[in-house]
DNA sequence: CTGGGTGCAAAGTGTTTGCACGTTG
DNA sequence: CAACGTGCAAACACTTTGCACCCAG
């Protein structure tokens, strides 16, 4: 935790706080919670997970399944937060203070990678243009087998 | 229905049959009705709009949904559907019998276009290489707002 | 002290499964 | 006539909602 990580979760909670107040909506220790652990761990969790993790670590909290829900609902409406979902697998959410990035994602160990690449961001405001979108959004995940899992399978098939 | 389209599907079903044979499957009718449909109207069904489309044009085969579920998982497993799916709002199917292409859809009437960019394409590949990933598949959606919705939206906000 | 927030449990989704019966090969 | 497929309803997993109490502002 250096202190530069701890400026940036500063102003991620700034605002945090400011969008509360703007909507009428209350700091609540459920929603500190909640957004600390998504900054802490840079992973991407279920809203499962996320429960687990949070009963785990904050015992005396005693979060109900529904406030984790609730607050990832509220942090990406509100845009603190992107999900990636998994067709019926669900979904996983990750905090969106990073510079927009798509996943790489691993069929065999669900591994998940993060990328970012200019070219084909500009090749899809393109792509939308020519069929007269107006581009507001995109999700892009490669699936594949990741290093490990391609050795440790050799054994098989 | 031009001649060539009933030839493509004779083809279809050749390989379907095939298919079902090869596994000690069997042709019902359930599942000709299936093929037929998504082969006939090339859209982009859930399974639910597949159920009620064929429960409303083939009454007297009373299908059940569950019927439309494993066979839409038989279809796309073994290739010869596959699916997009929308998060928590589920999944849609078409025949995978077009070359690949990913889709450009509208947050607004759902309207969804089809695209192929093969310079994206091998992006991908490109990407996947440099991370160690051997790519299986990917998935691609950009979201935005067609051109109606864009007009008829022009009052309000 | 007022209005939104929470935990809990119940209700909703969309999808899968167990079963007895029907159909295919 | 054996084995797989089907419809139905129940079961499921994941998510949302109603409610009584709680807490932030």
């Amino acid at each position: 935790m250096a202190d530069i990580e701890n400026m940036e979760y500063d102003s991620l909670l700034i605002r945090f706080k400011d969008l509360l107040k703007h909507n009428n909506l209350k700091y609540t220790k459920q929603r500190e919670v909640v957004l600390k652990t998504l900054y802490n761990n840079h992973q991407h969790f279920t809203p499962e997970n996320l429960y687990l993790f949070i009963k785990e670590k904050y015992p005396k909290l005693n979060v109900g399944i529904a406030t984790i829900y609730r607050t990832l609902n509220l942090l990406e409406e509100s845009g603190i937060a992107t999900s990636i979902s998994f067709g019926s697998a669900g979904k996983k959410f990750e905090l969106a203070n990073k510079p927009h990035h798509d996943h790489l994602i691993c069929k065999c160990c669900g591994l998940i990678v993060e990328f970012e690449n200019s070219q084909i961001e500009s090749k899809q405001e393109e792509i939308a243009q020519k069929n007269g979108f107006k581009l507001t959004g995109h999700m892009m995940q490669l699936y594949g087998i990741c290093t490990t899992c391609q050795s440790s399978n050799e054994a098989s098939s």
